[in-house]
DNA sequence: CGACAAGTTGACGCACGTCAAGGCCGGTGG
DNA sequence: CCACCGGCCTTGACGTGCGTCAACTTGTCG
């Protein structure tokens, strides 16, 4: 439980113009006059310690954060301790947009990694709607592909067996990481603990390593070091009955 | 499997300025212009029979809709017939936003009633995100609402127990269901088989079955021909450790 | 050196799933 | 009119996938 805050502020490193992120083949071409204004709307970055908190729930936030490099995840807790992964988060995702919509944060975010934000104030969200609506519009895009994202995971927590779910999550994750050019040389390392998995299938810490070892008997990942390394994406594929990511242009705000 | 598609076309017969669903106090007030443009995007009203399918996965929709009156749900099949249904719909809800912005619908929407929608374009959402920036900004947060629902679901499904789920899912929709004001005479009845309920939970029918006998032991509900009454939605969320919806207003569109 | 976080493994129990049978009811056709 | 059927709910018996408990390992950091 050392939910340690630490985090730190910086006033810009990266312009939007040269944002290490943009050049990706999945991110569409903005145009000079959205790229002129995210610049603007950016107040800064922050640096967030591996295992950080970065939100809270009940919270409410001024602001609204995209990942320039780093892994976090989205999650709930109940009164009792019991806690469910919602999402992962990876670079050119959006944090926080609930609570700058909504109000009031109904998740948490932590940091899996350092993790680097670009800061946005969430005043400013009304002028890029009044605008900016090709902007606007990639924000609801954006907001529905987590929704994508989410219907798939509560289909594989519903539905799926233990060996399923396991291989689903670790391909999920893979896919999503190699879209963003996360493929360290040429394998995809996860940092991630087997805790972390267990309470993103909603399954047992004891169990989840039982599971996860089929898999490595199978030869479908290999567990190493405090990460997972994956073997046969396909394999995994097949084995959750999976259909993997479907490949369009995403927008980055 | 009588998955019809029985559907029927009309003219509008209810005006947006008279739309029954705006005068509710959920429901924040509109500009008159949006309003004007609003009643200019819809293009018609879609009846639905009960148990007829409106939307199918992998299917590219041109159209959106917004729940007028009736009950659906949203759901995804694997390919081996597994079914986990994802949220609930009802009036005032929008369907099939994900297919008009993405392309391709990533689940299927069935109607649980007899179901009335309004018909929008999706053509036409350029020209609201143009021209509209508080409708887009009001498209968004629907969006987000429901990603936030989907969060709490997915808490339910991966970390609750079979009592604690059926408890939720239970109070989740009646407290939903009472803010659009669908109590019938007080009490308000969710026309929803054990099937559905199995099938939103994870959990197998025989299952429950047995829970949702216990949970009418406590007195907590009563089912009668084909459908659920809450007795206590107090209970229901204590039981299920539940804080209830945040009670905000909402944009209709 | 101890302390702690992460992973591993076996033994055992329980919350679920599966199988099977039957009841109730409305609809349909003889 | 009854006979039959299919959808939905119900209940018991039994099996199993996963949870819980507990002990041990390994690596890292002080």
């Amino acid at each position: 439980m050392a939910a340690q805050q630490a985090r730190s502020f910086s006033a810009r490193q990266f312009s939007c113009e040269k944002c290490p992120l943009r050049p990706l083949k999945v991110f569409r071409e903005f145009e000079k006059e959205e790229l002129a204004f995210v610049s603007k709307f950016k107040k800064g970055e922050l640096a967030v310690d591996k295992g950080a908190t970065v939100l809270v729930e009940g919270n409410h936030s001024a602001h609204l954060y995209t990942v320039l490099s780093g892994w976090g995840f989205r999650y709930k807790l109940m009164s009792d301790g019991r806690r469910q992964i919602l999402n992962y988060l990876m670079p050119g995702d959006l944090i926080g947009l609930q609570g700058s919509l909504m109000g009031e944060m109904q998740h948490s975010v932590e940091a899996l990694s350092p993790l680097l934000l670009c800061m946005f104030e969430r005043d400013q969200l009304h002028e890029l709607y009044r605008n900016y609506p090709g902007l606007a519009y990639d924000i609801t895009w954006i907001a529905s592909r987590e929704e994508q994202m989410l219907d798939e995971n509560l289909l594989s927590v519903g539905r799926r067996t233990a060996l399923e779910r396991a291989a689903y999550l670790i391909a999920f994750i893979g896919s999503r990481a190699k879209t963003v050019g996360l493929n360290g040389k040429q394998a995809i390392e996860i940092p991630i603990t087997q805790q972390h998995i267990a309470d993103t299938l909603g399954l047992s810490l004891v169990h989840t390593n039982k599971t996860l070892r089929k898999l490595m008997d199978r030869e479908l990942i290999i567990w190493r070091d405090g990460g997972c390394e994956i073997l046969d994406v396909d394999g995994l594929m097949r084995l959750a009955r999976w259909e993997g990511l479907s490949e369009v242009l995403r927008p980055l705000v």
